[in-house]
DNA sequence: AAGGATGAGTTATATAATAACGTCCCTCAC
DNA sequence: GTGAGGGACGTTATTATATAACTCATCCTT
């Protein structure tokens, strides 16, 4: 295992990341004193199983699979809007899909390496990236509020199967 | 007028603006061989006459209109498609919403400064975050095809406004 | 126990995009 | 000229994504 790729790129033992993941969303909402209810859990323990964006509609069939014949979308997003809201998850516009957020304590941007061919979204953290986007911004004098970088192009394992 | 501001800032002739998009896309398809029939001009101008991002069912319902009980989607999204294909427009992920590229003649990276309030687009053409983008894509070995940055915030004016 | 706030269920609808098929019309080889 | 082929567009239907509006339940506070 090659340390300096990211995770997505990487074998892993998947339920311990899960796992990892879902406690350390459990310390922060208690440490914000907002509650991460049983729904808005085990949706996002099901966007963190996957490790690749998500759409609203995929976790809306394995809620109602699950409990037979129950969710409607509005289940779904206001679960997917706490999440975003206490940054849990990410949203992909491009994709129009969700995907855990890798380091949720701090906040910070929005930047990702999605391949067209396996899909997987790699979230990267570019302070260099950001500073470029700033230098942009303050050329025009423009305020920001939150930057989206989405990258679309094929990850190194995708690139090698089709050599 | 300020001249190091982008146009989407700035006061200017604003027919003027639209004429010239159109002779330049007009210039381009005929050097690229590819036709810009009456409705895919029409669609790039009323793209282009907004100067802020349009989505495609605002376009529908302007020809619509003026058509008198005609245009459905895919007539609209064929132009759309078309327009992009030819990089005369961009799409704008996070707005479902497409707006004149103002630089068509060289293929480049969809990079803008999106206003929260009024919702003006600004394009901005800057190597230095491709550059960074591509060294943290090269990091994890990734083959960049296209860069996505839309960048959500508050442009000059609406700053001034809220003050 | 009353009352308020938050979370979630339910129904309906809005918004965005595409599939599939048909028709018209241009052009070019013959 | 003519008809074969292809591109552009019309048309109908459908899929995919997201939200509005209202109701009910639960839980916490007092």
């Amino acid at each position: 295992m090659n340390p300096s790729l990211p995770i997505a790129c990487t074998e892993h033992d998947h339920n311990l990341c899960v796992h990892q993941a879902l406690q350390a969303a459990d310390a922060l909402c208690s440490r914000q004193g907002v509650r991460l209810t049983a729904l808005r859990r085990r949706v996002l323990e099901l966007i963190w199983q996957s490790h690749k964006p998500l759409g609203a509609y995929d976790i809306l069939a394995v809620l109602s699979q699950e409990d037979g014949r129950r969710a409607a979308p509005p289940t779904v997003y206001r679960a997917l809007d706490f999440l975003l809201g206490n940054h849990l998850i990410h949203r992909l516009a491009s994709l129009n899909a969700f995907i855990g957020c890798t380091h949720p304590a701090h906040a910070h941007q929005s930047h990702f390496l999605i391949c067209r061919v396996c899909h997987t979204a790699i979230e990267v953290d570019s302070p260099a990236i950001s500073a470029t986007i700033h230098a942009a911004a303050e050329a025009v004098d423009f305020r920001i509020e939150g930057e989206m970088v989405e990258v679309v192009g094929l990850c190194a394992q995708c690139q090698a199967a089709t050599k």
